[in-house]
This record gives structure tokens, sequence and C-alpha cells, in this order.
DNA sequence: ATGAAAGCGCTAACAG
DNA sequence: CTGTTAGCGCTTTCAT
């Protein structure tokens, strides 16, 4: 392996010269040796060895990113986003995958403190409560889910009760009269404000909100399905609010083999706005997030905390109502 | 920050001592040095620092994984699957998305030697003919594309040409006469076998190739889209094999759009199961690829190598015909 | 059963 | 303009 040691040999130079002149430090550099270092440096075919520097300036230019599951759509754009944008910063992203658990988290965590990360992006695992996210130096910013914590970290969210607000309001527009809420558990955060979001916009325009109409489950394709099966079970309703894409999907599934028409029968509206949702059968009406931006805004803090950069340490983007088939 | 050091301070104990008792090396530890120096660890909050680890034994427990876009399901999927398994391994994974871009995986391809992560897993990018992946030392398997390469690499890919010809066959036994093929272009190795074996399968059932019923662009919904488009404008077609599924959601909105049935008018069929693929309207018929596992074998084959292991490099996983609604 | 010491490859303060 | 040197935190050989 070619070290500097051995480029520095090679040209009759101290190694502090060829770290000078590989790291453009080279203000008081001859041009000749200038020159014959760089020559040996790729006749040899030099890499630096990044750990050596690493452990030399106390910094590794890798952050890493815990989210619950890069097969879901939502989080393999968020990571899409931030992976792009840690590139253009210099970084590289160490992924992980939680599926939810806690225990994974914690384990991701210590793994990412031993490899030294200079920073961490996590969507926190539901209700998690993390020992190793309270005691941790490292910088950190939450994606999409708040979570209560003592130290101060960056927040990158969304205003989803008023988005919701907004998609419950689109749906009594429409003319709707009994509008069911299918989503996560309370204790997932964004959920819990989207719940929120359609409480409000049934009581603002005179509706009752009725529990029996609201299932909550998780963010998936399958807990659609089976809400629109428990709703029809006990209920009649004309009109849907899903707290995802992924729950409309399984909603939509769900009405259909119920014979029921979309929108005519019952209207649909999702969250996320995920890439898949325009090539639906019928095409998704949702309401947007920016998810890839979501993404890009929590390496950008990240990088900016790392930076000790004095700045807002909690960023809100905007939803937006994406009117296409499904209601 | 705790180091070994600080811990060996408090202890009384020399820093040899402290790293054997940590790494369980400790056979020859007396049980009393053994807790003490234990409790310590424990009450300091001690996290062993990695990247002095990786100096000193010339490994970083790091692989990367090098591919087009997390966004596209099929790499999504592919990156959980090595992403679990690495996990299981002990191994961390550093995501790489080049868009398929030669100077992008070039790029990644120096960092990931930088950082001297372990080993390298690959999809190369379509044509790539890379300096940086002829010359490195660094352990490599490709998934899904085969380069050539003069090193002996690893290699993981499916019966491509076999799968192929299943479908179009298939496409056959349902009565199609009309088989149009919409794909990624030839330099993207598995498009190319996917030619070959609907080529194959037409021959071998009395039917002529017609070159203007093949559409080579990409393995997008946009190419689907396109590629009906422009089929229909100078062919009638009863049949459409699609190189994947995204190609295929496409075709069936294009179709969709000039008011041709899918099924009745026009079947389609897909190839690699991505998990969207079900919920599709009609849900997709398709050739499945075992992609989850793709990305498992990977990183289990790269740490065989990684171990010096003899092993075979080249493994090819099978496709299987998935019969839902679109055909 | 324990410790001293060398060294992984690099950077940077300081000296010359 | 260039080199000497000390260390970053860790593992491991070899003594004791």
């Amino acid at each position: 392996m070619t070290t500097i040691k051995k480029i520095a040999e090679l040209a009759n130079v101290s190694t502090a010269t060829v770290s000078k002149i590989i790291n453009g430090k080279d203000q008081y550099i001859s041009e000749a040796t200038r020159q014959k270092v760089l020559e040996i440096v790729e006749r040899e075919g030099y890499i630096p060895n990044g750990v050596a520097k690493s452990l030399k300036m106390r910094r590794t230019k890798t952050i890493g990113i815990i989210l619950p599951d890069v097969m879901n759509l939502f989080f393999s754009e968020l990571a899409r986003g931030a992976e792009d944008a840690a590139e253009k910063e210099g970084y590289s992203v160490i992924l992980c995958n939680t599926d939810n658990k806690e225990l994974k988290e914690e384990k991701y965590l210590n793994i990412l403190h031993e490899k030294m990360v200079d920073g961490i992006i996590m969507t926190a695992a539901e209700g998690s409560m993390n020992k190793s996210v309270k005691i941790s130096k490292t910088p950190m910013v939450l994606v999409d889910r708040d979570i209560e914590l003592d130290k101060p970290v960056g927040r990158i969210t969304v205003n989803n009760e008023e988005g919701a607000f907004m998609a419950t309001k689109f749906l009594i527009e429409k003319g709707c009269k009994n509008i069911g809420f299918i989503s996560s558990q309370k204790k997932n955060k964004p959920s819990a404000e989207r719940l929120k979001g359609y409480r409000r916009a049934l009581k603002e325009n005179g509706l009752e909100v009725d529990e029996k109409k609201i299932f909550l489950q998780n963010f998936t394709i399958a807990s659609g399905y089976e809400g629109v099966m428990a709703l029809l079970e006990r209920n009649k309703v004309d009109g849907i609010f899903c707290g995802n894409d992924l729950i409309a999907i399984g909603a939509i599934q769900a009405l259909k083999e119920n014979n029921l028409k979309v929108p005519k029968d019952v209207k649909v509206i999702g969250f996320d706005d995920i890439s898949m949702s325009q090539f639906m059968d019928p095409p998704l009406t949702t309401i947007k997030q920016p998810i890839y931006q979501l993404g890009e805004e929590a390496v950008k803090m990240l990088v900016a905390i790392i930076g000790k950069k004095d700045i807002d340490m909690h960023k809100v983007l905007r939803t937006e109502l994406i009117e296409r088939g499904s209601c």
C-alpha cells in the first residue's frame, strides 16, 4: 500500500511536505518540489488513507441516517434527498434501517458513535425514548418525527395538522358527510397531529367526530386495507382521509373489493405524495410533503450544526394539496 | 472523551490490559481486574474509538453499496436486503447513488477507497468501463449487471434470458400474435439478455421478430409510456413484454389513455415484481426476481471474499412467473 | 497475570 | 521553503 511516507522517500522530501501538497496547503512550497511530488503521487496511484486522516483530524466526513425502512417509498425519497445533499457537502452516508424497533435504533446509534460519524439524521422509532439518543454528544437532526429530548437537536418537520385540516376540508367541500380517518397510532407524532387536523376540520364545519370512524394502526398498505374493512363493518362512509399514501393504496384496494367506486361512492385522500401515487388507479389526490427536500434540509441543518453555525434549530416545511382522481 | 488510556489510569492497569478485557481476550486476566475495569468502563460510559481501531486493524467493518438510485423500488429493495445481511455480519453500509453516471460512480469508488471500506457492492452504471473499478484491490461484487472486468470479482445475477423467454412465451400462450418489447438499451446487460429471450421465444414459436415492435430506452415509467405511444403509432400490438415493472406501469398508463383495455385488448407482462406491482390496476403479471435476496447474497459473497474463503464467484438466482391481472 | 513499547498513516506546530 | 517531531486511540508482541 502506498503511503505518504513512501511518496516522501521517493521524492526525497519529508512527509510534512507531501501532506501539505496533497492538501493544497502549498503556498510555501516551491513549484519544483510540488511538481515532483504530484508526479510521484500520480505514478504510484497514491490513495490517502482516510481512516488515519480521520483519527488525526477527529472527523470522518461521514454521517449516519437512521430510518424505519428504505423500502418504504417515503423513506427512500428522504434518504435520496439526504444522500444528494451530503454528497454536495462532502459527506458520505451510512444507512440504518430500524423497522421502528427501539432495540435496533439503539444498536445503530452505538455503532454510529463508535464509527465516529460527524452527525446523525434520524426518524425516531415510534415512541422512542432512547437512552443513547439522550446521552450522545454527536450532532443530530430529527426528521419527520419529533420526540421529546432534553438536549438541543435539530428538527425538520412539516405542518401536519394543517395538511390534515386541508385534506379533511377538501373532502367536506366535495360533499362528504361521513368521513373516516385511517392512520398510524397516536404515539407516532405525525399521525397524532393529522388526527388533530381531521378533528378540527370536522368540528369547524359542523360535522360530528365519530370515534367509530377512526381506525389507527400502521402506516402501511395492509393497515389501509384492514381499516376499510373495519370501517365498512360498522359505518357508512362516503369519504376517507388516509394518514399516508400507503394506507390510501390499501384502502382503495379494499373499497374496490367491496364494489365501491372511488371516487363516486367513496372519496379518498392520502398524505405524502410518494412517487407512485400518481400511477394508481384512480390517481391519488393527496397532501404533498416535500419529502426529498426534507432529507436535503436535514443534512444542511446537520452540517450547519457540525460547523457550529448559529442557526434556527427547527424548520417546518409546508404541505400542499395535489388534486388527482381519487376525490 | 473517554479513551482506553483514561480507563487504564482509573483502574491502575495498562492500556493493554483494558484492550484485552474490552475485546474479550481475557483468558489470562484475573477476575478481579476484569471486574474492576468493566465497572469503570460502564461508569465512564466508554465508547471505543472505531477509527483508531480500524487504523490499527486495517479493516473498517464497513462496506459500500453503489447503485443507480435508491428511490427506484428495485434498488431500495436490493439495498434493504444488503443492509440487513450486512448488519447480521457486523458491517455497516455506505450508500451511494450514481444515477447511472460513470462520473459519479468513479467519484464514489474513490471515496470508498479513501474511507478504506472492506468491500464494495455495485450495480455498475450502464456501459461502465471504469478505470477505478479495474484498478481497485478492494473486494467487490457486482449485482444485477455484469460488466467486463479483467480482475476477479464476485457476481450475482439472475437468469434474465430465461425469464424473458418465459414471459414472452406466456404472452404467446395467452394468444398474442403481435408482441412488442419495451426495455432499456442494449448496453444495459440485463436488458440485452431479456431482448435475447424475447427473440428466442418468438422464433421458437414460429412468430416473426419485427424490429419495429422493439422500443429500447430506459428502465423508467416514462419510457414505458413513450414506448407504447411509439409502438401504437406504427403497429398493432396485442401483447407487450416490458423489460421491467416500471416500464409496465408506464405502458399500462399509456394504453389506458388510448382507450385500450388491459388485458382484454393488450396483454402486458413486466419483470422484477417490485413491491408495488401487485397494487396496480390491473395487478401486474410479471417475472419475479428475488430482489431482496440478491442484496443479501451479494453481501454474503462479499464477506466470504473479504474473509478469503474459497467460494464460487458467480451465483445465478432464479426468476419465476407471477400471474396476476395484466395478462 | 500484567505491562512497555512499537506502530497503523496522517497532520500540524514549530524550528530552522 | 522544508523537515522534525509529537501524537490521534488502539492492538499486539514480547518481556517479566
